[in-house]
DNA sequence: ACACGTTTTCGATTGTAAGACGAAAACCCT
DNA sequence: AGGGTTTTCGTCTTACAATCGAAAACGTGT
C-alpha cells in the first residue's frame, strides 16, 4: 500500500473590478494537464499545516499581502487524487483589493462565479472557501482582510456586495459596522467623483485581527 | 525520515447529571501510560476521515447513538506525538442525554470541567470541541443532538445550561427556539414532580438535521 | 453667478427579536 | 380548602437592523 501523503491547499480570494476572484495556476504536467489548480503542496516533515500553507503561498504571492488565513476543512476522499492516497487540509486566504502581487507565469486570477476547468476536487474547495467568507462577513470584522487600509463607505459597499453576491446598502453597512465598533473615521476625505457629489470621508477598520461579534440570545450569559 | 501518519480523533460529549461529559479511555502502554486519551485511531487507506472516525467510534459506542458528528480542525504540531510525525483530524461527536452506551473496560465519561491527566494534545482538542458546541448551541438547532426525543422545557433548559456553563432562562429558551421553528409541542404532558407544580408539556425538535438560523443584518439579501 | 443633478452623510421612524418580569394555570401536600 | 411549587403565557422594555427622507457638499451646464 502506498503511504498516505498530506498536502495543504488554499482558496485565495480577493475583490477586483466588483468581482470575487480566486488565485489558480495552470498545470503543465499530468495528472490533469492544462487544468487549473489551487496553490499549495506537500506538508513538510517539521511544520504545522498553518506554517506550511503560508510557506507555500509565499512562492505565489508575497506573504505580507495575505491579510487573513484560516483552516477550512479536510478533504480526504480516497480517490480525490488518482494514483496516490493524498489527504488535503484546505485553507481560506484573503488579500486586500488594492494590492496586486506579482505572480508566476502559470498563475492568475479567475472570477469565482465563472471558473475554468479545475483539477481534482479544487472547485469544491473554492466554493467552500467562498461560503466561509460569506458567512464570516456577516458576523465578524473579516472585511478588513479584503479592504484597503483606508476606504470610503461606497468602496466598502462594493467590496461587500461583490463578496456576498448581492447589493448591500451603504447606509446600513456603515451603521452596522460602526455599532459593532469595527469601523472608525480617519477624518480625511477624498475628492468627489467626476459627476460631482459630496466628497466622501475615509474610514478604516479599528482592528486588523479577526473579531467575532457575539450575536444570539441563548448564548449571552445573564447580566 | 519517518512518513507522516494520519489519525482521526473525536471529542465525544454528552450531558449527564447537569454536567458536560467527555468520552475518554485510559492508555495501558507507552507512550503516556495511564493517561486518558480521545477515541480514534489511524486513518485507513480507503476511507474518508468522516467514515474513519465513525468506524472507530463504533468500537467504543454504538454508532446509532451518535446524533451528530462534525469536523473540528487539524492538529499538526510536529511534536504533538513524540517519536512519530502524526497529523490528527479532530471531530466533535454528540450523544443524547438519555442513552447510556455500553463501554469497554478502559473507557468512561469524565466531566469536561475537571478532566484527568490527558495524553498528548487531547485536552486542547476537547476544549475546542466544547467551544464549537457552545457556539453552535446559539445559532443552530444542535440541541437536538444532546436532548432525548421528547423533553420538557425544564429538561432542555438544564441541558443547555450544562453545555453552556451558565444558567439560561426556560422562558426565553422556549420562545427563541420556537420562533426559529426549531421546537414543536407534542401535545403530551407528563406528571408533575413530587413537590407539585403544573404538569409540564413534552416538546420535540422539528428537525434532527443541523440547521443554521441566519441571523445578521448584512448577510440578508434585500427583500 | 445661479440653478440643477449627484453623491455622501446624518437623523428619525419602523419592525423584529430577545431579556426580564409577573400573572395565571395546574398540580402536590398538609 | 389553603398554601407552596412548577410550568406556561402574556406584556413590557431594550437592542439592533432596515427603510426612508432630509441636509450637506460637490460638479456641471446655462
Amino acid at each position: 500500500m502506498t503511504p498516505t501523503g498530506h498536502e495543504v491547499l488554499a482558496g485565495v480570494l480577493r475583490i477586483r473590478a466588483n468581482r470575487l476572484q480566486a488565485l489558480l495556476w495552470q498545470r503543465a504536467k499530468p495528472p490533469h494537464p492544462n487544468r487549473w489548480s489551487l496553490p499549495g503542496g506537500r506538508l513538510g516533515p517539521d511544520e504545522t499545516v498553518e506554517y506550511s500553507i503560508r510557506r507555500q503561498l509565499a512562492e505565489k504571492v508575497d506573504v505580507r499581502e495575505l491579510t487573513h488565513v484560516e483552516q477550512l476543512s479536510v478533504f480526504s476522499s480516497p480517490d480525490r487524487i488518482p494514483g496516490s492516497r493524498t489527504v488535503a487540509t484546505a485553507f481560506l486566504g484573503l488579500i486586500p483589493s488594492d494590492t496586486d502581487p506579482e505572480l508566476p507565469d502559470d498563475t492568475c486570477w479567475h472570477p469565482v462565479d465563472s471558473l475554468p476547468e479545475t483539477a481534482f476536487d479544487h472547485e469544491g474547495i473554492l466554493l467552500a472557501a467562498r461560503e466561509r467568507l460569506r458567512a464570516k462577513l456577516s458576523y465578524t470584522n473579516i472585511g478588513f482582510a479584503l479592504a484597503p487600509p483606508k476606504f470610503t463607505v461606497s468602496e466598502l459597499r462594493d467590496i461587500y456586495s461583490a463578496a456576498l453576491g448581492y447589493r448591500v446598502s451603504a447606509t446600513n453597512l456603515q451603521r452596522v459596522l460602526s455599532r459593532r465598533g469595527a469601523l472608525e473615521a480617519t477624518g480625511q476625505t477624498v475628492a468627489a467623483g467626476p459627476s460631482g457629489g459630496r466628497p466622501p470621508a475615509l474610514f478604516r477598520f479599528t482592528s486588523r485581527d479577526l473579531q467575532i461579534t457575539d450575536a444570539f440570545a441563548v448564548l449571552r450569559p445573564p447580566g
